[in-house]
DNA sequence: CTGATATCAGTATCACTGATATTT
DNA sequence: CAAATATCAGTGTTACTGATATCA
């Protein structure tokens, strides 16, 4: 629990830590974050997939079948990419994409059998990789680690 | 349903939630280290000022001078885009960057008295960027985050 | 010869912008 | 008309690759 912690006084101006870079958390975060998206997308090159595929799958199972521009606001994809990701899925056979008939301006973006199937996959694949991810810590360290990344998430994201 | 998959939203306080894609830390991660990074990049640039700014004259003041590989090394900034960072740098007078005298191949790069104040004037705008933040999170909850990104880190950074 | 260094040119990915045609 | 949708083309940033010349 408690770290060795160097010198921490020798200062001139303030009352700072040295080696303040590894104590910044924007920092941290976005090299942590760069790694992490490595190790994620590498092993779900490995399963011929991408995150993006994963993120609509596990939408639409989860939440229902819905347009392209609900599919967006719910996997934070944007929507001028979401069409790209859909066509990769539909190629696949993994979503199927038919216009609403109460509105001809939408598709319908539903999960097909291969695509439910494609997800379990993927979420077996994606424990593991987390598991390798969040390595370091104790199963109590990575529900707490999620709580406060949910958190600050939620703080920072517009609410529209 | 192929699963009791249920989207409702019936949930309790415990870390527990129905919808996958929030549960999954390394999109927790990069969701909440892009608007980070947006924070941070655009507080900095309003004190004409870049991360990577901060990165190179906080190793300088922390770790005292060094060749651009060196500062490559302890910064995380890839040596292919030290060369910009520092020119940048220097067109504001915060480095110097000479010759070493004892290998013709390095560059030794210091810090000036200008980019010690820089680095200070930075360090009390990251300061407030970081209590924006981390604004949902209580001081032992933001330690707490700190070393779990830490540990994470460290765990995933390769050591040569 | 090897290895490190500083530098430059270029790539792939990502979040995002802007514009357009269609429909509500 | 304004607003939403799907689509396309393009931008800026970032981490990274590859190549080159110069030295230790």
């Amino acid at each position: 629990m408690a770290r060795a912690e160097a010198a921490d006084m020798s200062d001139d101006s303030a009352p700072k830590t040295p080696d303040r870079l590894r104590r910044r958390a924007s920092r941290l975060l976005s090299q942590l974050s760069t790694r992490s998206d490595r190790l994620i997308n590498e092993g779900l090159i490995r399963a011929d997939a991408r995150k993006w595929h994963y993120a609509v799958l596990a939408s639409l199972q989860d939440h229902g079948p819905g347009s392209q521009a609900t599919l967006s606001r719910r996997t934070g994809i944007y929507r001028s990419d979401m069409v790209g990701v859909l066509n990769e899925l539909a190629e696949r056979h993994l979503v199927e994409r038919a216009p609403d008939p109460d509105d001809q301006r939408r598709n319908i973006i539903t999960i097909s059998t291969q695509g439910r199937r494609q997800l379990r996959r993927l979420d077996k694949v994606l424990d593991d990789l987390h598991d390798e991810l969040l390595a370091p810590l104790s199963p109590a360290e990575r529900d707490q680690f999620v709580q406060l990344l949910t958190r600050l998430l939620d703080h920072h994201t517009p609410s529209p």
